[in-house]
DNA sequence: ATATCATATGAGTAAGCGCTCATATGTGCC
DNA sequence: GGCACATATGAGCGCTTACTCATATGATAT
């Protein structure tokens, strides 16, 4: 069992969900309260707390406290850009869709 | 529900599993034989075609009969390098780990 | 201290996933 | 055709995962 790979296929597995992929962009530009994440994607707060702690303990996410307030953000920002790569690279290389793709950073979040 | 972020999960998915991850790996440099991929991963026949299945349903890999071969191949072969980069990302935002960090393509696969 | 807002946690559940076993399909050779 | 090799498939099973509910913790203000 290689640990590299391993842990490698940890992070895939937790970004590997929706909605987790999705509280990832929304503070993939600047850090975000939990209620900003709640608001933003509509999910509950026991759902959005829930993949919050998957990916905390991924490590894929940080957490700074300011007030009552606990602000999340990513370990390391430059994971939006893979997400990115990641994105284009897939929608290249289908061509089952007929509309243009839209790149997942080209949505408001 | 955005779909490209549902599909773009989904590959996410698939690819965060380690045995599935370490058939990506395998093919990534050239197309391989099932049975290469058997060989090399160790793997039972019926896992690694099972895994492949799940790999050909998300579009990740390809197949190229040749006689009584079937030869895989990533459908994107910049597929790899988004594995890397996010291979690099991981270790290098954690530093619980003191030893140098193995990147993922410098295994002999 | 109590009330309120912000966030986390544990238990329970249903669906999904990874795996194995047995078997089927496809290809080439005798 | 029959055999050996290469690969795929369907059923079944246990474990994990995503989700919800109820409740707990932490911070601030009155």
């Amino acid at each position: 069992m290689d640990r590299g790979i391993e842990k490698l296929a940890r992070v895939f597995k937790v970004l590997g969900d929706y909605n987790r992929l999705g509280i990832v962009m929304v503070i993939s530009k600047a850090s975000r309260t939990v209620t900003d994440i709640i608001n933003t994607t509509g999910m509950s707060q026991t759902l959005v707390s829930f993949h919050l702690r998957a990916l905390r303990k991924a490590k894929i996410v940080t957490t700074r406290r300011e007030g009552p307030f606990i602000y999340y953000s990513l370990v390391n920002p430059s994971l939006m850009d893979i997400i990115d790569e990641l994105s284009h690279a897939i929608s290249n290389s289908d061509p089952d869709k007929e509309n243009v793709p839209e790149t997942v950073s080209s949505r408001g979040w």
